[in-house]
RNA sequence: GGAGAGGUGUCCGAGUGGUCGAAGGAGCACGCCUGGAAAGUGUGUAUACGGUACCCCGUAUCGAGGGUUCGAAUCCCUCCCUCUCCGCCA
């Protein structure tokens, strides 16, 4: 959400800046119910402040013993009129609401332009795609060659967007997770946190998903309007949803491992092969809340965080910045890291990390208290892929494979493997 | 699942129909005291929206939503959450 001050009294500016994402503001209705709700609102407030007053006077001329008959006379027909406007001033708020929920958040100036992912910005790039003396195999061709990567089974127990992983594969996701935990834990400075999984939809809105992408949840039946998570971001980030962060608290350094469930509603065609798409999947989070003066700073040294994974498991890479029409509903800046897979002779995201400014801060009510104003103001947060494991894993087995199909474990993972070399 | 207690400001906590945005305390900020500090002491200290404009004024908010009433933190209903005891259970 938006700082409704500043957008009230910017309208025409706000509307331009969301133009570099491709975002229409109807200026001239905000501004038209805007006007409306301020007429109402003041009367109904003065209907409000009369009745006070009069209540007022009937409790002290009742305390005096004296017949508050003839100010009760005067109060009848108040409580109606006084309704009548509550219920357009609530109207008009919800109306209100619903459109500023809906608006995203504005970009950072350093946001590239554009408007799709072709105008994204390539920023470096680390590591060489290897050179196979042989022609290299995805890792569906791998996985089902050794028999570790299931799909008649998973849509057996399931349907389509789901794997079973078996044996030594199963174990080498395991093994990226407790690598990529113990690399942020013990080197980067972040606590380990072990959430729910199932969340409700007050923290869904705190960090954006809802109201507007509530198809891409899965939302459970039961009396309860309960969630599976679609990544760790929303139950990390919302642990600071209505609280007040001391100064000397921050930055707040979270990392979390958790499953994340997505309906990837509007995606039927799209990557429709193998393990990059699925309905679940396991993902390492890291999540800051920082003060705002230290945002960007924190944006950067979280990715370098992310690509820290990337680096270690030496897999080739590249940094983009997302332009102004592929940054998120709720992000103001974010970078993707894309690992090089051969199976597919391509870059593909791993990792996306963003800012949300205040964005969410605000709809969370997540605040921290300024020295230097003594005021409680919005924090801001950030989280970041570090990284998506079932992607990670895809990529260590295309890009580790021998010619005999069988996978080499990365040097940092055979620790966590028993020391086993390759699978 | 059964029985009971409770949810009030940054925190603790009083308040059971009217003068309550809410006693008291802690914390924090500023001042006094002090060579300096502690202690002591004085003052201040919620958020949102609106009006007016930087001086204030109004309205709302005491877990959430509804109701009763001229008037609700206080009474009634529904829901959520926390704690204690019993039962069941990984």
């Amino acid at each position: 959400m938006l700082d409704t001050k500043y957008l009230r009294s910017n309208l025409e500016q706000v509307a331009q800046a969301l133009k570099r994402r491709n975002f229409e503001l109807d200026v001239a209705r905000i501004s038209a119910l805007e006007e409306q709700r301020k007429q109402v609102q003041v009367k109904t407030q003065a209907l409000q402040n009369l009745r006070k007053e009069k209540s007022k006077l009937i409790g002290q001329a009742k305390a005096r013993g004296e017949d508050p008959q003839p100010i009760l006379d005067q109060v009848s027909g108040l409580g109606e009129e006084l309704a009548a406007q509550t219920r357009q001033l609530t109207a008009l708020q919800a109306e209100l609401d619903e459109i500023y929920q809906a608006i995203p958040n504005l970009l950072h100036e350093s946001v590239p332009a554009g408007l799709s992912e072709e105008d994204n910005q390539e920023l470096r790039r680390w590591g060489t795609p290897r050179e196979f003396e042989f022609e290299p195999k995805d890792h569906v061709a791998l996985g089902e060659f050794a028999g570790t990567m299931d799909f008649d089974s998973s849509a057996k127990l399931t349907g389509s967007r789901f794997v079973v992983l078996h044996g030594r594969l199963a174990g080498l996701q395991r093994a990226l997770i407790q690598f990529m935990l113990d690399l942020h834990t013990t080197e980067h400075g972040y606590q380990e946190t072990y959430v729910p999984y199932i969340v409700n939809k007050d923290s869904l809105f705190g960090t954006g998903q809802l109201p507007k992408f509530a198809e891409d949840q899965f939302k459970l039946a039961g009396e309860q309007e309960y969630y599976l998570i679609p990544t760790a971001e929303v139950p990390v980030t919302n642990l600071v949803r209505d609280t007040i962060v001391e100064a000397d608290q921050l930055p707040l350094k979270r990392v979390a491992h958790t499953p994340c469930f997505r309906s990837e509603a509007g995606s039927y065609g799209r990557d429709t092969r193998g393990i990059i798409r699925q309905h679940q999947f396991e993902k390492v989070e890291l999540v800051q809340v920082t003060r705002p003066q230290d945002s960007y700073a924190a944006l950067e040294s979280l990715t370098r965080d992310a690509e820290q994974v990337l680096q270690r498991l030496n897999l080739p890479y590249r940094v983009m910045a997302l332009c102004g029409g592929d940054v998120g509903f709720s992000a103001a800046k974010t970078y993707d890291l894309e690992v090089w897979l051969p199976g597919q002779q391509a870059y593909r995201e791993i990792s996306s990390c963003s800012n949300y400014e205040a964005f969410q801060a605000r709809r969370m009510k997540a605040r921290w208290r300024n020295p230097e104003t003594g005021k409680p103001e919005p924090v801001h947060t950030l989280n970041g892929s570090g990284l998506a494991v079932g992607r990670t894993l895809v990529a260590v087995m295309e890009n580790y494979q021998r010619q005999d199909g069988r996978i080499q474990v990365p040097e940092v993972l055979q620790r966590y493997l028993g020391g086993i070399e390759v699978i």
